[in-house]
RNA sequence: GGCUCGGUAGUUCAGCUGGUUAGAAUGCCAGCCUGUCACGCUGGAGGUCGAGGGUUCGAUUCCCUUCCGAGUCGCCA
């Protein structure tokens, strides 16, 4: 191969100012267009695109037939000078329009079939076939960017915590496999065949043992795994921003936290966040929004219809409230106009959230009222239900009766659902603000026991602790969500620092004391040498790129993403190893 | 594991109640063309209709099984 001369520019780094000057580019071919005796190459680089050109009467025979031969995607070395175009020819698509390069000298460095997909942003190709040639995918403007936008965030996060006094700290990828939570992926040893190591959901555990040994304020951009299904917005590896800080309270965590958004808001988007954030309880949010992560960018807020309906008559209903369930409610402005079968797909997607039924009441334009419950409620208890929720004429209104969080779950989906439907949602909005008391315990109907809502290390608050043997559901912990747009984006709270209140919580969860010794003992032992009180927070740095890029997915902001069931398409993994692979790891595979 | 949707040229898709040689656009290849920029014109190649089985005179189409992918419920402290 004859050899190229490196680059002098980037292809949309040139501008006018370049007029004149020759440049070598080291690029990729876009598009080749051949008019006979004139060739026009778009070449491409990590910057973007400029037109080449190749006439004969400015460059010599071999260079013009090399030329010829260009095809999208060969690597080219190509050397000119930077002109003018034309009035007639700019193009303005191009942000290098109004210049062009006349080439000189040509070496093709590399030669590539036809790829499979095409490199445009507006190109449609099939998910798995794009995340088979992932390496091509990164080769469009969209991928690239958001990959250097990522850099930029994550750039913007450690200006901040840097000179808050943190200190980055590595924990080990191979730890130890904890009961409660997500599946671990398990490593086998080699050393000790029969046991394992499993690689970390999140550092918890071992930010903890940093307060114990006296770091003060860690922080650390780790990686997490989670052996899970996999979701749009769930990955089983990803990137969690982790924090934890000593003799702090809720407050202190929360106003670095909030630091690290502003600076990354200011950073990337040049947008100001006005600080503090707002503070909604975790009640007030299911109550409101049916969610514990709710979307603020629209209103449509539920409210519920106890009151009216106590004494109904209908005895679906009256069996609900007398149960302490809910019949939660919402109002759709102008929404009657909503058919019969969309109403019906509407109450399918609410059963899978596993209510029993989804009633509705319309007003028409002229004042008519249409009710799923006209044979069950009366009149008069229909215009209630109409006044309490102000309805006018056009609306129509959706109502779910069942248990108090089933209730309010789904009417929570069904209010996103309907907000989508009719493009209520403003896509330039980030609300960012905090839910805050979420609830210690969840009574887990599967396990029959009460499970974490956080984790075992969450302190339950001051005020409450004193309802932890009594009345364990209603004990409110010490911790802290922070939601953007209807997403988590992260959570935190006060940790326990006292050895015995954390054996009580392990003892809370169903641990008996052999198992909590067994897989926590060292904590427990390490916790009577002078724990400082200490609590943290952490939030998935994919999620924040993604719901900053407005991308509807993990995968777009994520090099090497996987799939669904956690396979990358492109190396094919997982994959089987050999027998010997196994045998040393004293391991063998069940039919 | 459940439910829903999808799999047809390199790519994106069409293909009705089953019926000649499975189409379109784009891409690709060849030729022509000195200002194209979605270049144009002429011609051409390109398909195990995801796989297996069944029904039928005949299956891309109907049925069953299975594989692959997406969304979602479960799951995700």
């Amino acid at each position: 191969m004859q050899a190229y001369r490196k680059r002098t520019a980037y292809c949309a780094q040139l501008d006018e100012s370049y007029i004149g000057k020759e440049v070598a580019l080291n690029a990729w071919v876009q598009k080749s267009r051949d008019l006979g005796s004139i060739l026009f190459v778009w070449l491409r680089d990590k910057s973007g695109i400029i037109q080449v050109v190749f006439d004969q009467n400015h460059c010599n025979k071999e260079t013009y037939e090399e030329a010829q031969k260009l095809r999208s995607e060969f690597v080219v070395g190509v050397v000119g000078k930077v002109r003018k175009r034309d009035e007639k020819a700019v193009n303005s698509s191009l942000k290098t329009g109004t210049i062009e390069l006349l080439a000189s000298e040509l070496v093709i460095i590399n030669e590539s079939p036809t790829p499979p997909i095409y490199i445009d942003d507006n190109a449609e190709e099939s998910e798995t076939l794009r995340l088979k040639y992932r390496y091509l995918d990164i080769r469009k403007p969209k991928i690239k960017d958001a990959l250097i936008f990522r850099h930029n965030v994550i750039k913007a996060i450690r200006e901040y915590i840097d000179n808050q006094g943190f200190v980055e700290v590595e924990t080990p990828m191979l730890t130890k496999s904890t009961p409660e939570g997500a599946r671990d992926y398990l490593v086998p040893s080699r050393v000790h065949p029969g046991e394992f190591y499993a690689l970390p959901q999140s550092p918890q555990i071992y930010k903890q043992l940093l307060m114990l040994g006296g770091m003060d304020r860690y922080y650390q951009l780790a990686r997490c795994f989670r052996d899970e299904d996999g979701r749009a917005d769930r990955q089983p590896e990803f990137t969690q921003f982790d924090m934890e800080m000593s003799f702090v309270d809720q407050e202190d965590i929360q106003s670095v936290v909030e630091g690290i958004f502003a600076n990354v808001f200011s950073k990337t988007k040049n947008i100001k966040i006005n600080l503090p954030l707002p503070r909604m309880t975790w009640k007030d949010a299911m109550y409101t929004y049916g969610s514990d992560k709710p979307d603020t960018r629209f209103e449509m807020k539920i409210q519920t219809l106890n009151d009216v309906l106590s004494d109904c008559g209908f005895s679906v209903f009256e069996n609900v409230i007398n149960n302490n369930g809910i019949i939660s409610a919402i109002k759709v402005d102008g929404g009657a106009d909503l058919s019969r079968k969309h109403i019906d797909k509407l109450e399918e997607q609410a059963k899978t959230y596993h209510v029993k039924g989804l009633s509705w009441i319309k007003i028409m334009e002229n004042g008519e009222i249409k009710s799923s419950l006209s044979k069950v409620l009366s009149e008069s208890i229909l215009k209630k239900i109409i006044q309490k929720l102000q309805m006018s004429n056009g609306d129509i209104c959706f109502i779910i009766a069942d248990k108090e969080y089933i209730s309010l779950t789904a009417t929570g989906q069904l209010r996103l659902q309907i907000a989508k439907e009719r493009n209520l949602i403003d896509k330039d909005k980030y609300n960012l603000f905090w839910v805050t008391e979420f609830p210690l315990f969840e009574w887990s109907e599967e396990e029959n026991r009460f499970v974490a809502m956080h984790h075992p290390f969450t302190s339950p608050m001051l005020e409450d602790a004193h309802l932890m043997d009594t009345n364990p559901g209603a004990v409110r912990a010490n911790a802290y969500d922070l939601v953007m747009n209807g997403i988590e984006m992260g959570s935190g709270s006060i940790r326990i620092h006292k050895s015995d209140l954390q054996s009580k919580m392990f003892k809370m969860l169903g641990l008996t004391e052999q198992e909590a010794n067994d897989k926590f003992g060292f904590l427990l032992e390490a916790f009577k040498y002078g724990t400082p009180p200490h609590g943290g927070f952490a939030f998935g740095v994919d999620r924040l790129v993604m719901v900053l890029l407005g991308a509807e997915s993990l995968r777009d902001v994520i090099a090497f993403p996987k799939i669904q069931n956690g396979k990358c398409l492109m190396i094919n993994t997982p994959s089987t190893v050999s027998n010997d692979q196994l045998d040393i790891l004293g391991l063998s595979i069940k039919d």
